[in-house]
DNA sequence: ACGGCTTTACTCATCGTATGAGTATTCAGC
DNA sequence: GCTGAATACTCATACGATGAGTAAAGCCGT
């Protein structure tokens, strides 16, 4: 019996379809994780766990390969998107995270590609998740309203210090991206 | 050929450490996660993943087991820290984390072991981590300083600014911990 | 008092990701 | 002409996490 195939996408799968956006190889892919490139100061990989997660993308349909032999070099499997894969990179990009803990690197993350496609693209991202994170900033403030345990309170306080520390971020973001 | 032993245990791992200080078994560490408890509003975890982890640790000598029969219920192994376990424990909890990320789960569960001690083991840990933390501080602000495109320095302002709210945080930490 | 549900307590096979290590060729520098 | 880096990908393995299962005991209602 073959299990059922997996649904739902890490952060880093989805940053892979993003880059895969122009098709290319996975080693090419690999370069864009270097540590003094955007997604590099965000994300640390190991080549081997690219490929075999882009191994993966491949076989669950997001991503297909053609090879491309060049001469005497290796050939090269060059990926790019298929409609599953485009469709899915889409809803990823357009949604906001859904937490505070997603923001340091799957919203970074988001806002490179955004970026990339212009200014309003990353304004209207920031956009909405400013929107959504006012809304955790409401419920963790009921929450700790109705905390009594100190170290709950503690808890909570982090919490929306973190979560007030992003919102300021998210309108400096939206000032600078004029 | 038998593989080296791993050296750093996960924070997870150490956590359990720190509930194992009272001996206990496994069933009844496993109510500590509860989300209406301390640890279970940092950590979720299965029942499964616990056991597993347990008997990791056991088998890396942080932990001995003894088995409890108890008339007719099913026998309990009770835990309890080997002097490896202890030591490693202690080190643990008294070293500051090493990153902004690991202070949300890492760092509040170490409070939370250092606040069953007593204020002063509490404020003393947060004294060490508000150190470290200004050293983080002033590391991301020459890195902004020396930061030219745009895209870097949006990432190294979002965590100067999470830096900042954590420093805001523990002051006000040391400040409730009179 | 008895049928069913929850709690106590632990086990185990399996999955899926991540890692280290390896392969083989080409290119650039000295 | 040699060495070392870069190109390009493969593969077995380790390890953590998960679901599912076991099995007896306690509790609750009727």
């Amino acid at each position: 019996m073959t299990s059922a195939p997996k649904t739902q996408l890490t952060a880093l799968e989805l940053v892979a379809l993003g880059l895969v956006q122009q098709p290319a190889h996975a080693y090419e892919l690999f370069q864009h994780f270097s540590p003094d490139l955007p997604l590099g100061m965000i994300w640390h990989l190991k080549q081997s766990h690219l490929y075999a997660l882009l191994a993966r993308l491949e076989q669950l349909g997001y991503l297909a390969a053609t090879v491309e032999p060049q001469g005497a070099r290796p050939p090269r499997r060059v990926l790019r998107l298929t409609d599953a894969g485009r469709a899915t990179l889409e809803a990823w990009l357009a949604a906001p995270v859904a937490h505070g803990r997603d923001m340091r690197q799957e919203f970074l993350a988001k806002l490179y590609f955004a970026a990339q496609r212009g200014p309003e693209a990353a304004r209207a991202l920031v956009a909405r998740q400013e929107a959504a994170t006012r809304e955790w900033r409401a419920d963790m403030q009921a929450q700790l309203d109705n905390a009594a345990q100190p170290y709950s309170r503690l808890v909570l306080r982090y919490r929306l210090g973190q979560i007030d520390a992003i919102l300021t971020w998210l309108a400096e973001c939206a000032a600078t991206l004029v």
